[in-house]
DNA sequence: AGTGACGATGTGACCGTGCGCATGCGAGGA
DNA sequence: TCCTCGCATGCGCACGGTCACATCGTCACT
């Protein structure tokens, strides 16, 4: 019969200290991984602990050592494939090393807010933070704030002094334009996402780029705001002008809306149009007509973000990833002219 | 010039008090709000607390509270769209009320897996749990577990006795299944969740509940495992049978996979077949025919889940939420035979 | 005027760890 | 044999808050 009283007081060091006869500090030496412990001892100490079921108290181990073991991701994108599956595998990642991880949305991106949640994160005492926001401020006031503590970005930076990682969007993007007109396409859209976002710019200069080195004319890019809606109304507008034959969209949720639009606008993709989209969702490749992407790899990315800050918490060599490369996955959306 | 060895040391509410000129109690007090502190007293303490830029050690005030203000997450979802929308909208609530969120995403179901996982946030001192591990086997060992911890279940549990809350997956289904009956379709499969899914048998049991009530004949539900991959060859295997002119599956991707299965095996949708998915995930309006769906509100969900938890965690009275509605999003996919 | 209640503040202990330093003990070299 | 050194362990304090209790002055009430 338990009730609310009974709440004790968990077992502490000296609990266990004084059931396996030594002192308290002997038993935090066991918990340590200290050297110089007889294995006698030590068991002895395990078995208490055993018995007394004892947790250590992080709190207190935080207090006294004034680290936390716990990674902050400082999120500004909300409910997205990408970076969903990139968290996932940060948390993954960071509790296999003993980290915990405390996830923080960012609500909005303006500097203030911004300022608030990385100090929210440094009064939780992190140790290191994780930042998933792709707009471009994000990175300037970050920079700009000179942030005392570790952190990682999930961007390809211009600039290569942050530590920021991310799959090679450039190159992608470019490959995916250098497929269109290997196609034999002359007359390329491009549907990019909003001008803010690191990613839609490469992105963008991924197209571009691909075109200038083919000496084909570019079009002024459509922005957009990553979304289905966005793309299918995209696609109606579009559909009145005819002077384009593919259009490459910046991520694949604009690119299944554009496939909508084109089809409520009496465009058969890929016989009149072709498209070519960007991340491989997983409906990617069930839609219809199924859907030309660029695969990236998310998981890994949160894999290589986790080892990366460790190291720089831990103060070691920070592991030089050279960048992941992108996949041009095929399917029915994008054929040749 | 700032070295690593000017780690200082963060002010502390000591050196807030001398320099205010009052003792540390009464920071402490300016700090929780107490209510017997003389404005002009409480000025002084704030003038100091922003001078020296104090912020307090959450660390500390945890070992001495034995709480934290951290909610853990316990996540068997990965990547999911409905999942993720509340995780983001838990985030959000949990944050404007002052707690910070630690998640965890649990690899396997295994009672171990899970007691480890519960071991592990009651380790970090998490003050309640948000469970969204829909499979029914989770929530018997958590029930079994006797977590001496509040917590709060994002299913509609069968028994009452576990807090939980959901959209009322049942009515959802059997709306989504009344829905095809009125539209004169009497041969209706069900493509169902895995089985050990909470949710799956839900909506299994909306479907056949609906049938039985028209005294339609039911058929044993196919069993998938929500992905859209699942989808697409159960449309293949389903177009050999003919038995059948409509489908309600248990989630948008297995019918989106669906639609594909049945594409490509010549069957027409909605011509042919009538498909129903449930959840309405962003892209169900956009694919070709767009889906007829049941919509459910994800966020709303998660900040019902803080509420409750936190009253919980505060000792208040937990408020007696009606059960969240769904609603049927009508489009192409089913349509009158 | 005496007294008790209450408001405003201070004092010291305590929460559960890890760290610095001291201590005891046995082995090995002079 | 004595001294030194390294291993194994113990002692007390510090970390930065909160809590229980003490103190002191003011004001209302008898």
């Amino acid at each position: 019969m338990s009730n609310a009283s009974d709440r004790a007081r968990l077992p502490s060091i000296r609990d266990v200290a004084r059931l396996a006869g030594v002192s308290h500090q002997t038993v935090s030496r066991v918990l340590n991984d200290h050297p110089s412990i007889r294995p006698e001892t030590k068991s002895k100490v395990l078995d208490a602990i055993s018995v007394l079921d004892y947790r250590p108290n992080l709190a207190a181990r935080a207090l006294v050592t004034s680290r936390s073991n716990v990674l902050g991701i400082l999120s500004a994108t909300i409910g997205e494939f990408g970076p969903t599956s990139s968290i996932a595998a940060i948390e993954d990642a960071a509790r296999e090393e003993g980290y915990s991880v405390s996830t923080l949305n960012l609500g909005d991106t303006t500097p203030e807010a911004i300022g608030n949640a990385v100090r929210q994160l440094s009064r939780e005492q992190v140790d290191g933070i994780v930042v998933l926001a792709p707009q471009v401020r994000v990175f300037h006031v970050l920079r700009g704030m000179s942030v005392e503590m570790p952190f990682v970005t999930l961007q390809t930076a211009s600039g290569s002094d942050g530590v920021s990682l991310a799959a090679d969007q450039v190159a992608g993007a470019k490959a995916a334009t250098a497929h269109l007109i290997s196609l034999g396409h002359t007359d390329i859209l491009h549907l990019a996402g909003p001008q803010d976002w690191i990613e839609a710019e490469s992105r963008m200069r991924g197209y571009l780029d691909g075109l200038r080195e083919a000496d084909l004319p570019t079009f002024p890019p459509i922005r957009g705001d990553w979304s289905a809606d966005f793309g299918y109304f995209a696609g109606k507008e579009l559909s009145r002008r005819r002077d384009f034959t593919a259009v490459f969209a910046a991520n694949d949720l604009m690119a299944i809306g554009l496939l909508h639009g084109f089809r409520d606008s009496g465009l058969r993709v890929p016989h009149d149009v072709s498209v070519i989209g960007f991340d491989d969702i997983p409906v990617a490749a069930h839609v219809a007509p199924t859907l030309t992407t660029v695969h990236q790899d998310f998981p890994e990315i949160g894999r290589r973000a986790v080892r990366i800050l460790l190291a720089q918490i831990r103060g070691e060599q920070v592991p030089e990833f050279g960048q992941l490369q992108t996949l041009l996955r095929l399917r029915e959306s994008a054929v040749s002219r």
